[in-house]
RNA sequence: GGUCCUGUGGAGCAGUUGGAGUGCUCGCCGCCCUGUCAAGGCGGAGGUCGCGGGUUCAAGUCCCGUCAGGACCGCCA
């Protein structure tokens, strides 16, 4: 080693001590005779001081990379620094060695200034030198090792799965590699490790887990990364609870090192028809209350022809309270409306109770009889000063959808939400389908999710009310993790598949493996698998997954670090067979449509 | 694919109803300075105002287009 002690490790007993240590200059203050520089290693910093003897020491700027001998001395009396873990101390230099000199910074490091995202990105290496963007690396090695800890104490296998793989059905576009063996064929990434993971059941391994690297090509958020990390788990012989007691217990143990956070279990469970019924979400945040209200039947009869149109026509009218929401501007009101549209609806109905009187003004009161009016703070549990928002619409989930949004924008402009509390819940329950465009049938989660005890001989009887052993967990209204009991039965398999219109040829051409694999004595088997980016983020305090992420992307998708993606040389495009002739006809394959075969070239 | 915000020396920001010279803080370079910890003092260098077009006597400022970054919707478990 060159060096012997690490910088943030020094304290007041080692007074005394010779120490050669090899850092960053963090900063300088150059007092002309005498010069303090703060040391920075990635244990911390301590403040080094060269004397007149050490002039060479002028000559340092911010970031070069030093190596620098010293006795560690009690700082003289009253200049003790208690921000500092080292501020007891100093470390007065007798030899200084430049191991690199630094240019002048792209972008500064230092923790109090903020550089704009395309920039941290570009000198990532500079960026992650911070003490803030470096804790988030360490505390997602943290929490990777957590995990890892609790699932080999209970017998689980890390076990890798191929990247360069076929399409597996998540139902996201796909991310493609040509194939220079086999011009015209193509590589997919994998969207998730699902199919392989379950292989790995039937193979006996029983307990399977990966920090597995995804991949999918759709549109970027703050949240989202063309390629992302999932905490992967499958589990043989298991029933529900038992994953929910293993996700439970990680979650439980990473909260507790990572945020000191005691989480008490068991979790709160709520079925996924509750979520939508009171907080309009598959992932309610329940920091805060402001529960939905259903009216369609307090309002029914009512000649108002928004409500009525749906009540009549078998939808929904419900409303959302935002407490004190009476005193808003007429602007601040009008804003609510252009919100509304902003995703799709058409607006937003409201009345506000006044402060004094309770009566009932707005828009839409005048279209609401006295019977309606006066029983509606009752009927939605509003005072006086409140703001009630409705949504009607025949689609019952939609209208519970704005109302759900409504209620995330209400606490936040009404400052309802505590950033100091974690509220956790598994959303149990989910549906098995939804319809599609075309007046099919869609797998909410995928093809493999297994109906529950009470739907699985019957799911086909009424698919859009059929449940499924699928479940989420959800950490202030972000979810963080999902899963399910898997289908064994290869006559439950089949079933689901004529329900969502996939033939036998394309189920064989699309996973016809895995369905090969599920004739050889499949066991029972479940998983669950943990957004692990999204989960560091919320354990970080981070706003973006950017944030524990080593080298992330921009939104394009773009690397401003590496340039990456770039165009390919006109040698590499043929080699790679990227545009191989399609022959006329062949076998299909992908996961939908018809294939492009090729010939040779 | 859609809506919105941002783009001004290396970094972070300001720039009024369009009007004389684009200003501040940090950093950078030089000099001074023995107890600072966001050290301080003096001096200096550094800018196609993202790019293209338009309106105007005159555009950093107004309009159109475009590129880049960000937030959201669609999409995506």
């Amino acid at each position: 080693m060159i060096r012997t002690h690490d910088a943030g490790t020094l304290r007041a007993t080692h007074a005394g001590t010779t120490v050669t240590l090899a850092g960053w200059v963090a900063r300088r203050r150059d007092h002309g005779g005498v010069i303090f520089v703060d040391l920075r290693d990635a244990s911390g910093v301590v403040q080094v001081v060269f004397r007149e003897e050490m002039a060479t020491a002028h000559a340092l700027r911010n970031e070069f990379c030093v190596q620098v001998t010293g006795e560690v001395g009690r700082r003289p009396e009253g200049n003790e620094n208690p921000e500092l873990a080292t501020g007891e101390i100093e470390v007065t230099a007798t030899e200084l060695v430049v191991l690199s000199e630094a240019a002048p910074l792209p972008m500064p490091v230092d923790d109090q200034i903020d550089a704009s995202d395309e920039l941290r990105l570009k000198y990532r290496y500079l960026d992650l030198r911070r003490s803030g963007p470096g804790r988030a690396m360490r505390l997602r090695s943290r929490a990777n090792q957590i995990a890892r800890t609790i699932l080999h104490e209970r017998d689980f296998l890390e076990i890798e799965t191929p990247t360069l793989t076929r399409s597996t059905p998540e139902g996201a576009r796909d991310f493609l590699v040509p194939v220079r063996l086999q011009p015209g064929s193509w590589y997919a990434l994998p969207q998730s490790p699902q199919l392989f993971k379950q292989l790995l059941m039937v193979a006996g391994m029983e307990r399977y887990y990966q920090i597995a690297r995804c991949y999918r090509d759709e549109d970027f958020r703050a949240d989202r990364q063309p390629e992302f990390t999932q905490l992967d788990i499958e589990m043989s012989f298991v029933t529900q609870d038992d994953v929910i007691e293993l996700g439970e217990a990680i979650v439980g143990a990473l909260w507790k090192e990572l945020a000191d956070h005691e989480i008490t279990t068991p979790i709160p469970r709520i079925t996924w028809h509750d979520a939508m019924a009171r907080y309009g979400s598959d992932k309610p945040d329940l920091r805060y209350g402001v529960e939905l209200v259903e009216l369609t039947d307090y309002l029914r009869g009512t000649e108002f022809r928004v409500f009525a149109g749906a009540i009549d026509a078998g939808g929904y009218v419900g409303a959302v309270v935002m407490p004190g929401g009476a005193s808003q501007t007429r602007k601040e009101l009008d804003g609510w409306q252009d919100w509304a549209k902003a995703r799709g609806a058409r607006g937003l109905a409201y009345v506000v109770l006044d402060a004094e009187s309770g009566e009932a003004r707005g828009p839409v009161a005048k279209n609401l009889s006295e019977a309606h009016l006066g029983g509606l703070a009752d009927a939605v549990g509003a005072k006086p000063g409140d703001a009630i928002f409705f949504a009607a619409s025949t689609d019952r989930r939609e209208a519970q959808e704005l109302l759900g949004a409504a209620r995330v924008e209400i606490a936040k402009r009404a400052g309802l939400v505590d950033e100091n509390v974690w509220a956790f819940c598994w959303v149990v329950d989910a549906p098995m389908f939804e319809p599609t465009e075309e007046g099919g049938w869609t797998a909410v989660h995928h093809p493999f999710t297994s109906p529950n005890a009470e739907w699985m001989e019957r799911f086909e009887d009424a698919p859009d009310e059929a449940l499924a052993y699928a479940y989420d967990i959800v950490c202030n209204g972000n979810e963080i993790g999902g899963g399910s009991l898997r289908i064994h039965r290869a006559d439950v398999q089949r079933r689901v598949f004529d329900l969502l219109g996939i033939t036998a040829e394309e189920a064989s051409d699309k996973f016809g493996f895995l369905l090969e694999a599920f004739k050889y004595g499949p066991p029972p088997h479940a998983g669950i698998a943990f957004g692990w980016d999204r989960t560091c983020m919320l354990l970080a305090g981070a706003d973006s997954i950017r944030e524990v992420i080593a080298f992330p992307k921009t939104r394009g998708g773009f690397d401003p670090l590496t340039g990456a993606p770039t165009p390919i040389t006109a040698q590499q495009r043929t080699e790679a067979g990227v545009d191989a002739k399609p022959k006329p006809a062949g076998p299909t394959a992908g996961t939908s449509g018809v294939a492009a075969p090729v010939e040779p070239s």
